[in-house]
DNA sequence: TTGTACGCGTTATCAT
DNA sequence: ATGATAACGCGTACAA
C-alpha cells in the first residue's frame, strides 16, 4: 500500500480510504481517486488481510469441527456449510476430532481458531466437556449442528425433529405391518440418543418391549452392518424389519442381508436416516428420512456471521428443521408373521 | 503480553523471549525466566497468532483447493490430509472450486488462500488456466494432487500410476475371458484421461477397437450409472464387463444392473478405480483398484510444508506411487460369448 | 481535501 | 541479563 502512496504521490492514509471507500464524512477530490485506483490496479495490489485482521477487521474465516470427513452425511453438511460460507465471503478451516480421546486435539484446534470469526460444530459433541467450557469462553461465536437437544445448551443449537423423523419411519413400517421392529444406532448422545429414545418410545406405544434384544449399538461405518445383523437375527429371529439411525449403518445391513442371502424387502424391510448420495442408488435403493441440510446449515450460519445473533443471555436459540420421509425400495409389506 | 510484563515487572521484549526459548546467543537468568513463565500461566496468556503473522511467522495454514467434497474418493483424501497436516501443527482451509465456470469464485479461494503458506491442488485443474496461473505467480508454495501426468507442470505434483491400475483391472478381466470390456468415464482432464487412454491402449493391444462404441463419458456421481448401462447395453450389447473410472460410477452400474434385472457377476463384471470405504460394502462388493492414499497425501505435504522443497529450477518433481487391485464380487468369469 | 501520527501484538535489533 | 525501540501493513482520529 505505500507502494501505491509513493507511486501516487500521495499520503498512504489517502490511499487506504480510497480502496475502502471511505465513510461519510470524509471526502476524497474525484481525480485523486481515480488516478490512486488505476495505480493501484497496475501494480496488482491487494491488501493484506493479516494486517486487517490485527486491527480488528474479522478474518473472515469460519472454524467448522467435526469428527469424520469421511462419512457421506457430514461431507454434503460441508458441502452446504462451505457453500454458504462462501457466499458472504468466508472461507471454512477444518478442525478434526476424530475420537473422544482426542479432545486434547480438538482443543488445538480451537485455539488455530481464535483466529476465526465464529465456529460450528458439526454433529454432537456434548461429550467433550473442556471443548464445549473453551468455547463457550471463547470469544468467537459458537453454533452446534445436529448437537441434539439436551438442556441448557451453551450456544446456538440448529438440528432436525429427530422424534418426529422416527415417528415417520416407524409409522412407515408399522403401516405395512412390521411389528417386531430391530433399531442399529451408535453409542453416542445427541441426535443418535434421541433418535434411539424416539424409537424406544414407539415401540413401547405399539406395545412391545424395546428392551428386550432389540436395540443394537455399533460404530457408524458401513462395514458394522454385518456384525449387527448377525446379533439381531440371533436375538430376535422375529424381526421383519429394521430402523438404522444413519444410512451409513443402513448401507451395511443391505450388504449384510445380501450375504446372508435374505432379499431385500421381501424377507426383511430397512430404513435408513440421512439420505446420503448412495442412498438413491444402492441395491435396493433405500428408504430413508431426509433432513433440509441446506436450510439447517444456512440458519446455523446466519448466527455465526449473519445479522440474527444470540446475546448471549437467558436461553440460546434451540431451532427444529422438520424431516422428512423419503420412500423407495428397501421397504414392503410384511411377507411372515 | 504487555500484561504479564507490567504483572512480572519486566519489560515485554523479556516476556517475548523467555516464552518462545529464546535462541543461543541470547541468555535470561532462570529466577526471572520462572517468574514470567508462573505469571503467564497464571494470566492465561496465549499468544496471537494474527500478530505472529505480521511478523512474518507462517500462518499454520495450508489450503486445499478441492471441486466435490461429497465426492466419497477425495472426503477420504481431505480426511487423510487433515490427519497429516495436524500432525505437522497445520490446519487445513477448504477452497471450493465447483464447476469450471466456477474459476472466478475458485480464483477467490487462491486469494484468501494469500494467508495460506501452501496450497494443495485435489483432484485436476489444469483446464483451469488463471487458478494455475495465479498459484504459479503466488507466494504460496503449490502441490497438486491426483492432477494428473501433463507436462511442464508448473508445480510439484504427485498421484498415482494410472496406466499400470488400468493394466492391473483390465488384465483382471481378461484372465476371466472377458473381451468386450467398455469404459465408462468422465469428461475431464488428468487421471480421467489417462485411466481411458490406458484403456483404449489396452483394448487395441487386445484386438479390440475401443473407438466402436466401446467408450462411455458421465458425470462422476452414483445417478450417471443408469443412462451408463443403458448406453451400453444399446450400442455395444456383446459387453460382458465394464470398467469404470471411479467407484462412485461403479455403484451407480451396480444399482442401475439391479434394477435392469441384471445379475453381477453372472451377466455383467464390474471394476471400479478408487476403493471408496462403500466399496467394500456395496451389493456385490467391488472390484476395484486402490491407492495408496495416505502416502500420496503425505508425500504432497511434505512438499508443501516439510523439508523436502522444489527449488523452482528445472522440471517439478514428479511423483507416481503405485496402486493395487483388490478382487472382490462384482467380478467373475465370462458365462457367454 | 489531504497529510501526520498512533496503535493493533509480536519479534528482532540495538543499546545498556 | 534485560530494557528500549523499530517494524510488519493497515485503519483512523486528528491536524493542517
Amino acid at each position: 500500500m505505500s507502494d501505491v502512496a509513493a507511486a501516487a504521490g500521495v499520503a498512504q492514509s489517502t490511499v487506504s480510504r480510497i480502496l475502502n471507500d471511505a465513510p461519510a464524512p470524509i471526502s476524497v477530490s474525484a481525480e485523486t481517486r481515480e488516478r490512486v485506483q488505476a495505480i493501484a490496479r497496475d501494480l496488482g495490489y491487494s491488501p493484506h488481510p493479516i494486517a486487517r485482521a490485527l486491527r480488528g477487521a474479522p478474518t473472515m474465516l469460519l472454524g467448522a469441527i467435526v469428527r469424520d470427513i469421511t462419512d457421506p452425511f457430514f461431507a454434503g453438511a460441508i458441502e452446504a456449510l462451505s457453500v454458504e460460507c462462501k457466499a458472504r465471503g468466508y472461507s471454512v478451516v477444518l478442525g478434526h476430532a476424530r475420537a473422544t480421546e482426542d479432545e486434547a486435539l480438538a482443543m488445538t484446534a480451537v485455539l488455530e481458531a481464535r483466529q476465526c470469526d465464529a465456529i460450528v460444530l458439526l454433529g454432537d459433541f456434548t461429550a467433550e466437556h473442556r471443548l464445549v467450557a473453551d468455547l463457550r469462553d471463547g470469544r468467537a461465536r459458537v453454533v452446534g449442528l445436529w448437537h441434539g437437544s439436551e438442556r441448557d445448551r451453551p450456544f446456538v443449537t440448529v438440528g432436525v425433529d429427530n422424534h418426529f423423523g422416527v415417528q415417520l419411519a416407524m409409522t412407515h413400517l408399522t403401516s405395512l405391518g412390521h411389528r417386531h421392529i430391530a433399531y442399529v444406532g451408535v453409542r453416542s448422545l445427541g441426535d443418535m440418543q434421541e433418535r434411539e429414545s424416539a424409537y424406544a418410545r414407539f415401540m413401547r406405544a405399539q406395545g412391545v418391549d424395546p428392551e428386550a434384544g432389540y436395540i443394537h449399538k455399533v460404530e457408524n461405518s458401513v462395514g458394522s452392518g454385518v456384525q449387527a445383523l448377525a446379533g439381531i437375527l440371533e436375538r430376535t429371529p422375529d424381526v421383519t424389519a429394521i430402523f438404522a439411525a444413519t444410512d451409513n449403518i443402513a448401507m451395511g445391513l443391505l450388504h449384510a442381508a445380501y450375504e446372508r442371502g435374505l432379499r431385500i424387502p421381501d424377507d426383511l424391510s430397512v430404513v435408513g436416516f440421512d439420505d446420503i448420495p448412495m442412498a438413491a442408488a444402492s441395491v435396493p435403493t433405500l428408504t430413508t428420512v431426509q433432513m433440509p441440510i441446506a436450510e439447517i446449515v444456512a440458519r446455523g450460519v446466519e448466527y455465526c456471521i449473519g445479522e440474527e445473533v444470540w446475546s448471549g443471555e437467558g436461553p440460546a436459540p434451540h431451532e427444529l428443521l422438520t424431516p422428512r420421509l423419503i420412500v423407495r425400495r428397501s421397504t414392503g409389506a410384511v411377507s411372515r408373521s
